[in-house]
RNA sequence: GCCCUUGUAGCUCAGUGGUAGAGCACUUCCUUGGUAAGGAAGAGGUCUCGGGUUCAAGUCCCGACAAAGGCUCCA
């Protein structure tokens, strides 16, 4: 019986029933079938030695997509896994999965402890298993096989994992002596596996479960030529040259001191300049849309966080209360700023006439986050929102959820911020205690948003469980250098807090009726937001936000006091330029500062000083010629103006 | 918080139980130069901190603190 195959460019060919995806490469070229590694048949993807029985589209998949990667990690993973039960016999496996870059696996060693030494011992190991070209063979089994067969090895992990799986659907893999409970795909056979690398160890709870025991998780990477292993290594390394903590302390833009305390940065001047141009230039946005500055201490009673909930929710892992000599009287360090706005909304009657109020602040917040979570300026402990809350009429609502995204979205694109992702993060289905407010207003609240996304035309990913406790919200999420996500902006419809803080406007039916909150941070912090952007530009800082837009090099000695005319010139100008009058010849000077990512070099000597001239050279692309100090300051000037031209089209971004 | 790893000069790092090192940066002097490193001399250390083992500890062991990679968490 002949069936037909569909291929992605719809051309149609007929095989016989029971073909594989690897007949179907033979029969196309014998390149192809070296290459594929796994395909997709009718959407699923599939081992391609697996037999095809009914029509089907197809499409098969080479290293480069990755559903070739993802099943050439995942049988990577297998390796790993019988490389270690050869080496540590009776070892206990949870499960091995592809990932992103590579794979892992988690594992119970029992006694053993596994130490980054061993690892170098386990990858020569699954070379040689590699090199052995076992056949990935897999295996239908009745849920009642498979549970004698990891009870036999005394698996408990398997067992766990089979328990939760339904008969009839279990399927085993087993190359040379290790068989895991596994779904598939697999390569053929371990053949191409031919560069494997350990990454790192870490520990990693079982399921995820912080009360469950943690298991040792080698992280790895494989490839099919040894020489794309080493591009890999160059580009890890590459992205660490990046890395905001690096950067920060070379370009002197914030330090930490175990004195004053973990996760609490010390912005140095030119980090504090960087910073406070970025909020210049959001305060300057906000006046644009009505928002309004507001000013909030840093702590505030324990009963107005009893009040919002929060005391309630994370009162335990917080900074605890500060005590004063009244009895009784306790404060907390603010760990957000919403209580104390809600309190200014709360400061007089309003009127629905008043509505939307927009209150801003960048609010300094405190939180006690795990020790083991602080990571350079994306996770500390004191942070900077540039937060704003705007409280408005519900028939409000989705406008000025919109506009809030207009000036998200404004800001990515100044600060040339191409990838980005939008999440919609909602309740977890199931599990609604987490949260607190009626269901009703959580509704009210994810259409809005899913809505004012839609009308937007934001391509948005929606994550359910990664709400915040008293509202969904949407987040804009940038990855770092070496591609972790980290949520920047975040907007979030809050119908609760008013409703704890009892918020009234009167209608224009002069009733009382409470208003929505929306809590907004376009950056998210401060503290977030300068390492990211500190990675993307590898900083280099756009013109008008850099801390040093120019430096003055003199020839020598001799041409410091024009240096210093020139230098003057520039500052009354507001144009930030330094000069570096060092007895050092020019070529040093160059070098230095071209290492400091300073934008603009500035050489002086005999001939700039007759002509009352400069000589430019941009960092990065060398010499321009010589101008007239004047052409140059317009030159600046202009450029930075270009650059922050404030236009916000409300329908396209 | 948990698992693994690391901590030596301002920075980057060498130093495998026996006198504390290098490069860069810094200071002084020579040099006064034309688009990515001129030369010489000098100064700089409680080897993170506290215990222990040893005739002897930067080095081995224990603890604390901090940092890195990950897990969990993230208002």
């Amino acid at each position: 019986m002949m069936i037909n195959i569909t291929f992605p460019d719809s051309n149609t060919r007929e095989y016989p029933s029971g073909v594989t995806g690897y007949e179907i490469a033979q029969s196309l070229s014998s390149q192809l079938a070296r290459d594929i590694l796994s395909i997709t048949v009718n959407g699923q993807v599939l081992d391609i030695t697996s037999p095809i029985t009914t029509n089907a589209t197809i499409k098969l998949h080479k290293w480069d997509d990755v559903e070739g990667k993802h099943a050439f990690w995942h049988s990577s993973a297998h390796l790993l896994a019988e490389a270690l039960e050869s080496l540590y016999p009776g070892m206990k496996f949870g499960i091995g999965p592809a990932i992103e870059n590579g794979f892992y696996y988690d594992v119970d060693a029992g006694n053993e402890v596994i130490k980054e030494s061993d690892l170098v011992i386990i990858e020569n190991k699954m070379l040689e298993l590699a090199r052995l070209k076992n056949t990935y063979h897999r295996s239908d089994i009745s849920k009642k096989d498979a549970l004698d067969f990891f009870s036999q090895k005394n698996d408990e992990y398997k067992l766990e994992l089979i328990n939760d799986l339904t008969d009839g659907t279990i399927t085993l893999y087993k190359q040379g002596n290790f068989t895991d409970l596994c779904r598939g795909p697999h390569l053929p056979s371990t053949e191409p596996i031919k560069a494997v690398k350990l990454l790192s160890i870490a520990g990693a709870y079982w399921r995820g479960d912080e009360k469950r025991k943690q298991l040792t998780r080698i992280y790895g990477i494989t490839f099919p030529k040894q020489k794309l292993l080493d591009e890999y290594l160059v580009l890890l390394e590459e992205a660490k040259k990046r890395d905001h903590r690096k950067i920060g302390k070379e370009l002197e833009l914030f330090t930490f001191s175990a004195n004053v305390g973990q996760g609490l940065p010390l912005w140095l001047p030119k980090g504090a300049a960087l910073r406070e141009r970025l909020e210049n230039f959001l305060k300057k946005i906000q006046r644009e849309h009505d928002y309004q500055q507001v000013i909030t201490p840093h702590i505030g009673l324990k009963e107005l966080y009893v009040i919002s909930g929060h005391y309630a929710k994370y009162g335990k892992d917080s900074f605890q209360p500060i005590n004063t000599p009244a009895e009784g009287e306790e404060f907390l360090l603010k760990p957000m700023n919403c209580p104390h706005h809600c309190e200014i909304y709360k400061s007089k009657p309003r009127s629905y006439k008043d509505l939307p109020l927009r209150l801003a602040e960048f609010g300094t917040v405190y939180r006690y986050e795990q020790s083991g979570e602080l990571h350079g300026l994306t996770r500390v402990r004191g942070f900077t929102q540039d937060d704003a809350h705007l409280f408005c009429r519900p028939d409000q609502l989705k406008d000025e959820f919109k506009k809030v995204i207009d000036i998200v979205l404004y800001i990515f694109k100044t600060l040339d911020f191409p990838d980005f992702t939008c999440q919609v993060s909602l309740r977890d289905k199931t599990n609604h205690e987490k949260y607190i407010g009626s269901d009703d207003n959580w509704e009210k609240a994810e259409q809005a948003i899913i809505e004012a996304c839609e009308e937007k035309k934001l391509s948005t990913i929606i994550e359910y469980g990664e709400a915040a406790f008293y509202g969904p919200k949407l987040d804009f999420m940038v990855r770092d250098a070496i591609g972790r996500k980290w949520q920047l902006g975040t907007i979030q419809v809050d119908y609760n807090l008013p409703e704890r803080f009892e918020l009234e406007y009167i209608g224009s039916d002069n009733q009382k009726h409470r208003p929505v909150m929306i809590h907004r941070a376009p950056f998210g912090s401060m503290e977030r937001f300068v390492a990211v952007l500190i990675e993307h530009t590898a900083g280099k800082f756009p013109l008008w936000l850099t801390p040093e837009q120019a430096v003055i090099l003199p020839i020598s000695e001799k041409y410091n006091d024009y240096a210093k005319k020139v230098l003057k010139l520039l500052n009354n100008s507001d144009i930030r330029a330094v000069l570096d009058d060092r007895n050092e010849k020019i070529g040093k000077k160059i070098r230095d500062n071209e290492l400091k990512k300073i934008p603009y070099l500035l050489i002086v000597g005999e001939k700039e000083m007759e002509m009352n001239e400069i000589s430019v050279r941009k960092q990065g692309e060398g010499d321009k010629g010589a101008m007239k100090i004047t052409d140059y300051i317009d030159f600046v000037n202009t450029e930075v103006k270009n650059m922050l031209q404030y236009e916000i089209n409300n329908d396209n971004i």
